[in-house]
DNA sequence: CCGTTGCAACTTGCATGGAAGCTGGTAATC
DNA sequence: GATTACCAGCTTCCATGCAAGTTGCAACGG
């Protein structure tokens, strides 16, 4: 039959095992907060739903421990992480430095990417401008989202994308919170095209130094914020 | 017995299963290249030669499989996974922006923890300078891996030690193949004292400052070595 | 009424078996 | 000789069974 092999000649584009399902569905469920923080659910009682058997679901669990969503408690079932203002701050000191390190890379990439770069950072910031405009809060924190997804992208390291999207995974729910209780949209906006305009020039020093602070400001308005209303498990 | 629980509120110290045991052996094995990058290995004959089945070993392999240590092919088996300049080089800019960030977070610590810290470090440091005017390679590796060690510890973040552990396990071999082409041992142990004299005298930028450029000389040197060597895979 | 003990139900840890998929070599064909 | 088809043996994937550990509650004794 002319082609037997469709498309792989070492690549890794495998259909999803089950396992990799379970996980799927799991991270969502989690970031959904369909499993709410402390819940704590039985393998069993996933695999039912989930229409498997208990072995995916437990390596399934294993990954999520792997990135800090939940904890496997022997023989007591999983139990799903909730995030502390503690954490938060943990948090936002890997993402000062990391997003800072890349923002630096994309303003040392070679013209051509770094133009195409910083004109996709910039839609993202445009959306952001509009949303805020309208006052559109979802798409003002999806469009934030994208601004900071493509800087790292950008930085082309495998790495740094994989802690960062491990990161964000965990404090997505803190996020979705906090989003609402935020007066500094302006702020954002403003600091996004800082760090825009330097990647621009190709000055690395100051996109990291924008970068940087745009997420210190944002730490330091949002954890005495968490503080204030009280929130010790998000 | 008057006292039932020994020592347990809630904290999980509990002995260490199975898959456990597995993960720490093969890790260990991949750190001594014990298994060669490259080495392909079947569950079945691991779990022979741990005495053990293979749902462990299994389990085990996707722990690595997310630290980036093996890659588990579906039906086919556990590849141990090889190092290339490239991943170096996605390593180091990791490291950089990390221990910049640990290096600041320590010079901001009050002053008594502050100054234990600086102190344990400079132990490391003159470890490091006794090792060097012994000509004791291995145990200068030992002390600059300590001291680094140390650094990322002391910044109290658990989110960076983990991260920084991860990212270590991956560059072990890499460093240890590199340790005998070094020439610019003085350099390390100037630049360490340039970092533990900032912590001392708090200087939260300094400190990180001259963390990041310990990295990025150590870098500048590292990749260039490797490239002219022709090392595509370690 | 309160503290203790024992049990029953439930949980996961791990072993094992059947099934499906991949690989490499061999034989058949052009 | 080169190419294709195929098959045997290997591998993991997933379901399931058994054993061991944990929990909550009920019954009991003070």
């Amino acid at each position: 039959m002319a082609r037997a092999k469709p498309a792989r000649p070492d690549a890794g584009e495998r259909r999803p095992s089950l396992v990799d399902d379970a996980y799927a569905a799991m991270k969502l469920a989690i970031r959904n907060s369909d499993f709410a923080p402390g819940y704590q659910a039985s393998e069993q009682e996933i695999a039912l739903r989930l229409g498997m058997s208990r072995t995916p679901v437990h390596e399934a669990a294993i990954r999520l421990q792997e990135d800090g969503l939940v904890r496997v408690l022997p023989r007591r079932g999983i139990l799903i992480c909730a995030i502390a203002p503690e954490d938060m701050r943990e948090i936002y000191d890997v993402i000062i430095a990391l997003e800072g390190q890349a923002a630096e890379r994309v303003a040392g990439l070679p013209e051509p990417e770094r133009l195409r770069a910083a004109d996709a950072l910039a839609a993202h910031a445009e959306a952001m401008a509009a949303a805020q405009a309208a006052g559109d809060l979802p798409a003002w924190g999806l469009a934030d989202e994208g601004f900071h997804r493509t800087l790292v992208e950008e930085a082309g390291n495998g790495r740094l994308i994989r802690i960062m999207q491990t990161i964000n995974d965990q404090s997505h729910r803190a996020r979705m919170l906090t989003l609402r209780l935020r007066r500094e949209l302006d702020a954002s906006v403003t600091e996004h095209r800082r760090i825009i305009d330097a990647i621009r020039e190709a000055d690395g020093p100051g996109a990291h130094r924008h970068a940087r602070e745009h997420r210190i400001r944002a730490r330091d308005t949002l954890l005495p914020l968490l503080n204030d209303f009280g929130l010790r498990h998000l």
